[in-house]
DNA sequence: ACTATTTTCAGGAATGATTATTGATCGAGA
DNA sequence: TCTCGATCAATAATCATTCCTGAAAATAGT
């Protein structure tokens, strides 16, 4: 994956530099399997390092969005997740548990060009809100 | 368009009455043109009705929401807009101005079967979350 | 290395949207 | 009319997120 030096040239570039907070931020996202919320990445970068605030992660968080090394997503009555896969995917949330997978081959690229030539504005993103309940909240509920 | 009758009745299956509150949210919604929040349907129905409060008109959006008779979307930055249009449609807003317009010819069907067919998930609600720059808002920007 | 300048940070307060609570009021049916 | 449950208004509480401020740390210049 991207090495410490890919992300630092992206940082770089638009003027930010690699503080060890935001490592801590990109290694508790790397580490965590899901999608975390800005709390659960809050709680593993504590337990490194108990001094970090929240507010510190949702600045790291927000750094690395805008530079392109990690993305965000918001679903209905959820709060942001997060993610390092920065390659077009779609994801979908368990609404009973929360839990985010990955939905294999979806292909957005059509979907992109019937939306740019059926609307005068300007697109800059389309994106999947897709809902759903797991296979173990099935067999639980 | 649908008569009072025909919203008493969805109400009436869920349980729920058709109150002078509940409608007077639902002609709110009906008047304004393009996708009201909460707070612009509360400021809406306050004009006619001073004594309703925010509250109020959240509870009424909820179960008019539950029962079917409106829908809900939310855009990153920005809260919960309310439609009547039931009818599958596709919406994009504008990061700028915060206006919301249909975007037609947008198929969901496909769409829809190509995710039913790639996730173990039982989906519940595919929907797309569509962002750009409107026509007047590129003028002046 | 030493100080000056700039950036970043931690901690906590503030904000905005939404939900929960509570006591009062309304309304359908006996 | 009386009763009982549903609904309401008002307000407090909550939740996620952003803003603010003084302190700490990185960076640059001497």
């Amino acid at each position: 994956m991207a090495p410490d030096q890919d992300v630092r040239e992206k940082l770089r570039l638009s003027g930010y530099t690699l503080t060890s907070q935001r490592r801590a931020v990109l290694e508790a996202l790397e580490e965590s399997s899901g999608h975390p919320s800005a709390e659960d990445v809050y709680l593993l970068v504590k337990k490194r390092n108990p001094r970090v605030a929240l507010g510190t992660v949702y600045q790291a968080l927000s750094v690395l969005e805008e530079v392109g090394v990690i993305e965000s997503k918001r679903w209905s009555e959820s709060p942001t997740r997060y993610d390092v896969n920065t390659v077009p995917h779609t994801d979908i949330r368990c609404v009973r548990c929360g839990a985010v997978d990955e939905v294999p081959n979806v292909e957005h690229a059509e979907l992109d060009e019937t939306v740019h030539a059926n609307t005068p504005y300007r697109v800059t993103s389309v994106s999947l809100m897709i809902e759903g309940v797991c296979p173990a909240c099935q067999k639980s509920g």
